[in-house]
DNA sequence: TATTGTTATACTCTATAACTATA
DNA sequence: TATAGTTATAGAGTATAACAATA
């Protein structure tokens, strides 16, 4: 009846079984997205940025004079949160909020002197870091294709 | 002096130049994650399950007796809050948490059989959800090739 | 009526510190 | 002394509702 082993707690102490898990898409994608992002918060914290706050000031560098709502609408953030990104961003005199001449309800995002030359210097770590990552992908050719399949799932 | 155009609020109309946003990296990776997790969570809303839920799930049943750490760390959930996501599971019944003989301290973790049938119908969904993903992606290869990829990113 | 920016609010996810009981 | 589970708490990120000014 009973062959000794306890029925309660097996607990055996090997590696676990993780196959499973490892073959869900999302999960390899959150893993891999997760480790991307945390090399750019390391390279980023001696300039105190965040990866939205990165986009939203390139965004705006090839795009000024736009409205919070067109730049955050693109990034996929909410306007009412994009509000204390922007402040953040006006605070630390990176980006201005200007009148729109067409439309006095809205504000024309534009970055300030300060911001632009914040902004080259750091394009100068990114570009570093996307430098890396197509390294560890295999090369160009290998971050097109990666580029191609996540562009299937969106 | 003045050709006419304003110079505080040019403020086109047309599309938005996101070149430079969409060769970061980072941010591809977190579109493609957002989009598949939001498939994972409308197909499992009708079970009212999130994905981390769902992992652990699949942990347990492949590696049962093993402690709440042993689980937390592989799937990078920190244990302090995996008390919570363990505790939610244990009062739907799907998972049960024995002492451990080996270790007074340890919590074993084994799903009920309640769980066990629950994890073998959502199992299927989730089958369904990664046979539509590889269909997207154009097969099994190209699945295979995404992985291959994320994992140097890891 | 609809839209822009805003405030307030809430919920999830994540991170840290400190406690207890065991080891 | 270190570890497993736990509690409390705080910070991000994200979501909705409602308001004033303007369209």
């Amino acid at each position: 009846m009973d062959d000794g082993a306890n029925p309660i707690a097996p607990a055996e102490g090997g590696p676990l079984r993780i196959e499973a898990t490892t073959g869900i898409t999302g999960y390899r994608l959150r893993r891999a997205q997760l480790a991307v992002f945390q090399r750019f918060l390391a390279v980023f914290d001696s300039v105190t940025l965040r990866p939205a706050e990165y986009s939203v000031l390139v965004l705006i560098a090839d795009n000024p004079g736009r409205k919070q709502t067109e730049i955050a609408e693109v990034l996929g953030i909410k306007r009412a949160n994009f509000v204390t990104l922007v402040h953040g961003l006006e605070n630390r005199d990176l980006v201005e909020r200007l009148p729109l001449a067409s439309d006095r309800r809205a504000n024309a995002l534009h970055l300030t002197q300060t911001g632009a030359a914040f902004l080259a210097r750091i394009r100068l770590m990114h570009e570093g870091m996307e430098e890396d990552v197509v390294r560890r992908l295999g090369g160009p050719d290998a971050r097109d294709q990666l580029f191609a399949l996540l562009d299937r799932l969106t």
